[in-house]
DNA sequence: ATCAGCCAATAAGGTATCTTAAGAAATACC
DNA sequence: GGTATTTCTTAAGATACCTTATTGGCTGAT
């Protein structure tokens, strides 16, 4: 459906196992905390299971006809989900900065061609997982079915409050929404990329700044 | 945040318990073999939790202000989930039919108030459990935490699906995504409820739909 | 230090979608 | 089966948002 017109430049990027010595895992234990902590077997699940790897800007962690082979935690730094329409352009489904998840989740479980990239939008560090590793948490652990249900609720919420915005508000309420819900990624990340989380084009986005600068 | 200009009529519904004679619960079983199978533990369990409920047309599972109590499984009928903006105008953030849940999450979970609105749009037959039931459920069953994971993932992708449309696609796409994706719901619903549901007006959707027919 | 490639802002003209209003057709309910 | 209500369509004028083009500032790589 969705197709590219320039294929695009794969850029590689380094990877580490991760071991008993090796603290890396810790930002990841600490976000289940969060909901069922971890017992030290299931912290050393982690600690097998997941791997680090670092990405610099611009790179892909998926290319739109890749099957997503990772569930990838983002440490730092941040990571965008986009399609790529007919006409080559880019259109941001999600952000994903530190503590958050990034992945095509349909491709990821199908293990299926994506139709999506991931892309890093700033240098970031990620703790990733592959699908049979994942598959082997689930099954072994009702925790880890258990936090990543509550987890993905959570997801879901957030994805239902953004499609009642898009079908309920105009661009300025959505804009200004979005600043107030994501003030640190709107300092972050240049307004063309905002824009087409917004669904605008970025010459509407300097509009609409321009007026809100007027009333405030 | 969302307000409704008019205090809407309490309607009630009818309420039956379930118990082994009661076969009302096979189609939510027969649901849970796409999943893991439930086996006959976790069956009678769901006899145990889950409550039939008949609901008539325009009547409410949910209203604005209100804590919401249940978790809602579709058997037969239809039911549209709805945000109330500052004009009074209703948008629907989700149809659910045979087969299908309906709740939202937020005021589920937390027990919090409800901003949003569930309301029969066809005769329908429910099977609703309590908070504290699927809790239950969740901590007395590893499945059940599987089950609606997976359940919710699948949700999760359809939604997000839905947002890519809102913020890449014009009208007349989503449309036509629509017509492809719920033929079913397409034929059920009136159109003033789809283009609540795709964020645009009934007169705008009038018009994109005799420019379709004219295309053939 | 330089240069290419982003990025933000602005403006003019165009298109998509909304608002309001009204009549006609379909449908729910008694 | 008849009536009240909802739903669909049409149309004219308004507005939100897009397209294209240009300019200048900034940034990152060499």
């Amino acid at each position: 459906m969705l197709q590219q017109t320039v294929s695009p430049v794969i850029k590689l990027y380094s990877q580490k196992p991760l071991n008993s010595e090796n603290t890396s895992i810790q930002p990841l234990a600490k976000y289940f905390n969060n909901y069922f902590p971890l017992d030290n077997a299931e912290c050393d699940e982690l600690m097998l299971r997941f791997t680090e790897r670092k990405v610099k800007r611009r790179h892909f962690i998926l290319q739109q006809g890749d099957v997503c082979r990772h569930f990838s935690f983002v440490v730092s730094g941040c990571l965008k989900m986009y399609a790529i329409d007919k006409n080559g352009k880019e259109h941001n489904i999600q952000f994903a900065a530190e503590n958050d998840w990034s992945t095509d989740l349909s491709s990821f479980y199908a293990e299926k061609p994506s139709q999506l990239c991931i892309e890093a939008v700033e240098p970031t560090i990620l703790l990733q997982i592959k699908h049979d590793d994942l598959l082997h948490l689930y099954t072994g652990y009702h925790k880890f079915d258990h936090n990543f249900r509550v987890i993905i609720e959570q997801k879901y919420i957030e994805l239902q409050n953004r499609v009642l915005q898009a079908i309920s508000s105009s661009a300025e309420e959505r804009y200004e929404s979005f600043l107030k819900q994501y003030p640190n990624l709107a300092n972050r990340l240049p307004n063309t990329q905002i824009a087409s989380y917004l669904g605008i084009t970025p010459e509407f986005l300097s509009t609409i700044r321009k007026s809100l600068a007027y009333k405030g």
